[in-house]
DNA sequence: GTTCTAGAAC
DNA sequence: GTTCTAGAAC
């Protein structure tokens, strides 16, 4: 059976049971360890649902919560999912969220100073963390012991892939002080390159003007990746963003338009990259630098749905094989 | 994000 | 009958 739990991500105390459907009140107490008084005694309400993959989350104390950079608002409701952060309240107290099939999560555990029992030390984003067995609970809504197995690897949800791939010097392409290139794992055109900034940004909703020069630099960077392949000069490219990615941590696409590609496979894929889900990198740029921030539409993921249309003579096709078969025809004629 | 597959579409 | 999509599971 899948639980939730909802773990501290600075460890200060063992990961928080999330029953599936049910409504869990947290705030300042003993359970959480926050003695802030800005944050009150029911300071959220969460409601996991092991099916769907998220927590549904309520602000009922009277200072912001929030997901990430975004406050949720008073007595306002918000989804928590996996990779996001939860921050009770004023940008403090971050959690997470975990789902595991098991009754004993794997988790991993910043400070497993405090542990009794080390554990195998896995690879992860901020270098080497360590899995920690705890002390047994009795209480139903505490973190459980491990019985049997000696090494707990931590499970990663599949939305943190890039930032694992981004870390591995076997996929990156290029690398500076700001950013890293890898090839994208399943790539949608012959050329499908993703720009990552080393800077750990959640999302698109989360930059801000001091963002900027980062912004402009993964551009620069896309198109120096672009140019050192000399042998591509017939292929036109395009750099942007999806305006609501399935995978955490910011990242530049830079794709070749010939869409020659035995992964992309359905109208999410095509449609990700042909309508207006696909957000201009420059757009994005002039975005930020003239109202600060990024916004996207509500209703944006609807365009995923869209008729599947040619990218370039914009014609109608009916369906995925025959969009592939047309997309022959705009492909430049190998001298 | 991908894979798998039931059932819709042809 | 086969092809293809779309939603669940991962």
């Amino acid at each position: 059976m899948i639980g939730c739990w909802l773990v501290s991500k600075d460890g200060k105390h063992e990961p928080i049971r999330l029953p599936h459907t049910e409504t869990v009140l947290i705030g300042r107490g003993p359970e959480t360890l926050i003695t802030d008084r800005k944050c009150s005694r029911n300071q959220v309400q969460l409601k996991a649902d092991c099916n769907k993959g998220y927590v549904k989350v309520k602000q009922i104390g009277t200072n912001p919560t929030s997901i990430d950079s975004e406050d949720i608002g008073n007595e306002q409701e918000m989804k928590l999912k996996p990779g996001q952060t939860l921050y009770i309240v004023n940008n403090l107290y971050p959690y997470f969220i975990e789902f595991c099939e098991s009754q004993e999560p794997d988790i991993k555990m910043k400070n497993s100073e405090k542990s009794s029992l080390k554990r195998a030390s896995v690879n992860s984003l901020n270098g080497s963390m360590e899995t920690s067995k705890k002390s047994a609970k009795k209480e139903s809504n505490i973190f459980p012991s491990s019985t049997s197995h000696l090494t707990i690897m931590a499970k990663t949800h599949w939305n943190q892939g890039l930032k694992v791939s981004m870390q591995d010097p076997t996929m990156q392409v290029f690398k500076d002080d700001r950013v890293v290139v890898i090839k994208d794992k399943y790539p949608k055109a012959r050329y499908h390159w993703l720009v990552l900034p080393w800077e750990s940004i959640a999302t698109l909703k989360v930059l801000r003007t001091e963002h900027l020069d980062l912004l402009q630099h993964m551009h620069a960077t896309g198109e120096n990746i672009v140019k050192e392949h000399a042998n591509i000069k017939l292929t036109s490219f395009r750099f942007g963003y999806h305006a609501i990615p399935s995978m955490s941590h910011v990242h530049l696409h830079v794709i070749s338009q010939d869409f020659d590609s035995s992964c992309l496979k359905n109208k999410k894929h095509w449609n990700s990259f042909t309508t207006e889900y696909f957000l201009e990198s420059q757009d994005v740029i002039e975005m930020v630098k003239n109202h600060g921030r990024v916004t996207v539409k509500d209703d944006i993921s609807e365009l995923l749905k869209s008729p599947l249309r040619c990218h370039i003579c914009k014609q109608q096709q009916s369906t995925v094989p025959q969009l592939k078969e047309h997309l022959k025809k705009h492909w430049p004629s190998k001298q």
